[in-house]
RNA sequence: GGGGCGGUAGUUGAGUUGGUUACAACAACGGCCUGUCACGCCGUAGGUCACGGGUUCGAGUCCCGUCCGCCUCGCCA
């Protein structure tokens, strides 16, 4: 009932014929989207990746009683004249003025009714789509998006490759290195009790292959992060890496941009102005609370603290009380209806999500404050509000009084929920004005661990501190030292990011050292990456981007695993292999591991 | 590790206060149909109510536990 192929070549695909091929005699490929049988004769239409053609077969043709057995999903070939269909034509299809008059029929293979029907508009749950993934991604909207996931990449291979970039490989089989992500683990056979680790990124590779001398280097590459996953996480992701010697941040950024204009140009047809918008970490977090600013709406961000330093109220001296006190607030406009109970309930949820206490409230009306917090407000901190935050009339005023990143942090998720509410960010960029792209750059160097009490590296390790800022560095004021590290952001998602690493191994030891990597700790780990800075490291510096993230954006899709061909569940499962699995004990003993597992009760 | 939502026919859902044979649509199967394109009409078949306990005369429904999926906080240099 199956067949070989047995030289039966397509002459077209199911999206390429028009009126101007009528006459033409035709052979397409491909599976059964639909048939329709009205009795007298039978419509086939047929699916491949390029788009669907409507087959026809008449009672009088021999082919008749073949055909009507035909059902979704099978892998037919069709040899027949393209005729036009008269009155009949679809304006929905791009082939809509035409079908082929089957004259011959080949049936390569037949398929079982699918778990679910292979539609744009699928109504099967994700579990299910999972499990017969190679189902799922026959959907056009699916294969759509993973056709321009190859489409970026092959722009991205033509951008950096005209600039003189080289396509470098880097080791998968790596080692543990501290700071970072959970990594993933991979057990040596012929070492007993070692452990390779799968890389969080090529970082140090990529600094060592300019150390090499290599210049200019980019791979596409997989990057392996054991920690809980969400929509826009998962355990393996793709990164454009890259790293360029003898730069400043400018020049890195500028092929980033023309990389991304192209991408923009050629996928969506949007033109985006450059330079690109730059904004330093500390005016994103002043201005929107939050380093991966969504830019392309206002209701900025505003700093009340002094206006209420010496308030009344119990709330606010309460929050005065603890250390690094700030209240911050945002002016809602007249036009967003918001209910005490929308604020209450809601929106508060969204901000004591971020951890804040609360969300404070007020309306203006004739002019002053009215309810919520206001009655608790003095006339001139009331007019202070006003005259700081300019409101509308008839408008919302909400307020987060708690700590510094606590306060900053959850009103700048309120002030982005409150704009998805009321559509005024779209999911698919059509224009220019859709596309909220800028530069965050001037991360601060390090960020201070309640819990560890210790710095971290905000970045990583290896980035280069400003060198305006070396004085505070050794005077060991990390908090005032920034680095050379640069976000690019596209509507309030982290597109990617990078630094200008350090090339002194001075430099590398003592921000080891500020880390509390000691000097035999920091030759442990890293001694291969302070050799190569002491045999002459040029000055360099890279970027990496998120490729998945990028192609979630642009095709517009709702979740990382609508780009990615094979992705895993929340659990990190591979529904469709069942991986991660069982092994056999022969495979453990082999590798001298011994599981250990929590008690079942 | 925490919080929220969900799991009923192949699929998507409904299922009231615990009470007859668990319902609908789509899909499947059979039949009819000469212009469909979400074809239409008639008919047939299809159920481990996620899993395991418990309460009860009686559980899809109530209780406890487990598993799985989705969203999310922490986490993700």
């Amino acid at each position: 009932m199956s067949e070989f192929l047995n030289g039966f070549k397509r002459t077209h695909t199911c999206g390429a014929l028009r009126g101007s091929d009528i006459g033409k005699t035709v052979r397409l490929v491909g599976w059964v989207q639909d048939y329709r049988n009205l009795g007298g004769f039978l419509f086939i239409v047929m699916r491949d990746r390029y788009g669907i053609t409507q087959i026809h077969v008449d009672q009088a043709s021999p082919l008749f009683d073949q055909a009507s057995k035909i059902r979704a999903e099978w892998v037919i070939g069709v040899e027949g004249e393209v005729i036009s269909r008269g009155t009949n034509v679809n304006k929905k299809l791009p082939t809509g003025e035409i079908e082929v008059e089957a004259r011959e029929l080949r049936i390569f293979n037949r398929a079982e009714t699918t778990p679910f029907a292979i539609h744009d508009d699928v109504d099967a749950s994700e579990l299910l789509r999972l499990k017969y993934r190679y189902l799922d991604l026959r959907r056009p909207c699916l294969n759509r998006n993973i056709i321009m996931r190859s489409q970026i990449t092959r722009i991205i291979r033509r951008v950096l490759e005209a600039n003189d970039f080289l396509d470098l490989e880097t080791p998968v089989l790596g080692k543990s290195t501290p700071e970072g992500a959970r990594d993933y683990l991979v057990p040596s056979r012929v070492q007993p009790g070692k452990f390779y680790a799968l890389p969080q990124s090529p970082q140090l590779f990529k600094q060592l292959y300019m150390v090499s001398g290599f210049d200019r280097y980019y791979q596409i590459a997989r990057c392996f992060r054991d920690e809980d996953l969400r929509l826009d996480r998962q355990p393996e992701f793709t990164q454009i890496d890259m790293e360029m010697s003898f730069i400043e941040p400018d020049d890195i950024q500028n092929i980033c941009e023309e990389m991304i204009s192209t991408i923009f140009k050629e996928v969506l047809n949007i033109d985006l102005p450059r330079p690109f918008k730059r904004i330093t970490w500390d005016e994103s977090m002043d201005r929107f609370g939050v380093d991966a600013p969504d830019i392309r709406f206002g209701m900025e961000l505003n700093d009340i603290t002094e206006i209420l330093r010496g308030s009344e109220c119990k709330l606010f001296q309460a929050v005065f009380a603890e250390k690094q006190p700030t209240v911050r607030a945002i002016a809602v406009p007249a036009s967003v209806k918001l209910s005490r109970k929308d604020i209450e309930s809601s929106l508060c949820d969204v901000a004591k999500t971020y951890g804040a206490k609360t969300l404070i409230w007020t309306k203006v009306a004739n002019g002053t404050l009215d309810a919520g917090i206001a009655k608790q407000l003095t006339d001139d901190e009331k007019k202070a509000i006003i005259d700081l935050l300019k409101p509308e009339e008839g408008g919302t005023i909400l307020m987060v009084a708690d700590k510094l990143n606590t306060a900053r942090n959850a009103l700048g998720r309120v002030r982005k929920e409150i704009a998805v509410r009321n559509n005024w960010v779209p999911k698919n960029m059509t224009k220019a004005e859709d596309v909220g792209l800028t530069w965050v750059t001037d991360f601060p160097m390090f960020e201070w661990s309640d819990e560890d009490n210790r710095w971290y590296a905000m970045h990583h390790p290896f980035t280069s501190p400003r060198s305006c800022d070396w004085p505070a560095f050794e005077r060991g004021e990390l908090d005032k030292v920034y680095a050379q590290a640069y976000d690019l952001v596209l509507n309030g998602i982290e597109l990617g990011g990078g630094s200008i690493r350090i090339h002194n191994i001075d430099v590398q030891k003592k921000v080891f050292a500020a880390l509390g990597i000691g000097d035999e700790e920091a030759r442990a780990k890293f001694s291969f990456l302070l050799d190569a800075l002491s045999f002459g490291a040029p000055p360099h510096g890279g970027l990496a981007f998120g490729l998945d993230r990028m192609v979630m954006l642009l095709t517009g899709a709702d979740s990382l695993r609508d780009v990615i061909a094979f992705p895993k569940t929340n659990k990190a499962t591979d529904m469709m292999t069942e991986a991660p699995g069982d092994v056999d004990q022969k495979q453990l003993d082999e590798l001298y591991i011994k599981t250990v597992l929590p008690d079942a009760e």
